[in-house]
DNA sequence: ATCGATTGATCGATGGCGTCCATAATTTCC
DNA sequence: GGAAATTATGGACGCCATCGATCAATCGAT
């Protein structure tokens, strides 16, 4: 993992569309070379995978919100459910158990207002053992996420 | 957007380093129209891009917090400044204007709690014009953000 | 029935990917 | 310090996927 490798994760993180001759003129190293890290750092696990970055805009999705779910109980059992729950909704796009005030933070992406009350109705309010929520809207994106930094 | 195109965002999304061949037999469609859909659902803006998904772990970002920040006065140039000082840090990954208690919701990662307490000297409590803080750290992910659902 | 749009098959050309080997650099051991 | 061993580097080449184009067939709507 040296200054190549980090600057080869970023320019992939940014843009994994570029041959691997742009690549390594990039980052300064030959395309044998270039090609040899990148292999490396797909077996050694940096890389988890390659994916398509959808623009939400376009889908559709102009709505975001982040909810702070507590539990009623925190019982193993309680969580289990929940957290199953969780899993089995398409809207809900990410779910991480928290310290601080509440237990969950969701993440969740809709339409408009009108989808987000259907989800809010078919989705939300079906989630078990919750005593209280918390949501908040998106307004403005100021800094979109593209990546971690390397380093 | 009809059904195809849908099933070829979602593979897109969970892979992009298919070829056009495997891709067009998930979808169930042959390799000239799948290849056709993808240009023009490229083009159409539906795809913003392809990226490289690193694994947080694996580069020893072991630690991810959510953080909510109010400001004292939510003035144009107090934001503003807010703003422009949140783009400049690279330890934060995301930050979203939002409705409800707090004004901002940022999220960050670290690869430790000493790292935080750097990052939290070091950055955000730089950050202008900011009268409350109150920060949530990420325990366990229960669902991973794997890309925006397609219909 | 007709017109337009989309499909699937095929082909040719371009260019990227992956592998090879010889060389250079780094480490290891005596 | 020097030689051997291991590793990393860069250039070259063959194979294959991608890409754009073409064309007949099919589908769908008016």
């Amino acid at each position: 993992m040296d200054a190549i490798d980090q600057s080869i994760l970023r320019a992939l993180q940014s843009d994994s569309s570029r041959s691997i001759a742009e690549l390594a003129e990039i980052v300064g190293a030959s395309t044998s070379s270039c090609h040899r890290r990148i292999k490396s750092l797909e077996s050694a696990g940096f890389i988890a995978g390659y994916s398509a970055v959808l623009d939400p805009q376009r889908l559709g999705l102009k709505l975001h919100a982040f909810v702070e779910i507590t539990l009623e109980s925190q019982s193993r059992g309680a969580m289990e459910s929940f957290e199953k729950a969780v899993c089995g909704f398409d809207d809900i796009l990410e779910c991480h158990l928290t310290t601080g005030q509440a237990d969950y933070i969701l993440r969740l992406a809709a339409h408009d207002l009108e989808q987000f009350d259907r989800v809010h109705r078919e989705c939300l309010s079906l989630l078990p053992g919750v005593s209280a929520m918390r949501s908040s809207f998106a307004i403005r994106t100021i800094k979109q996420w593209r990546g971690y930094p390397t380093g």
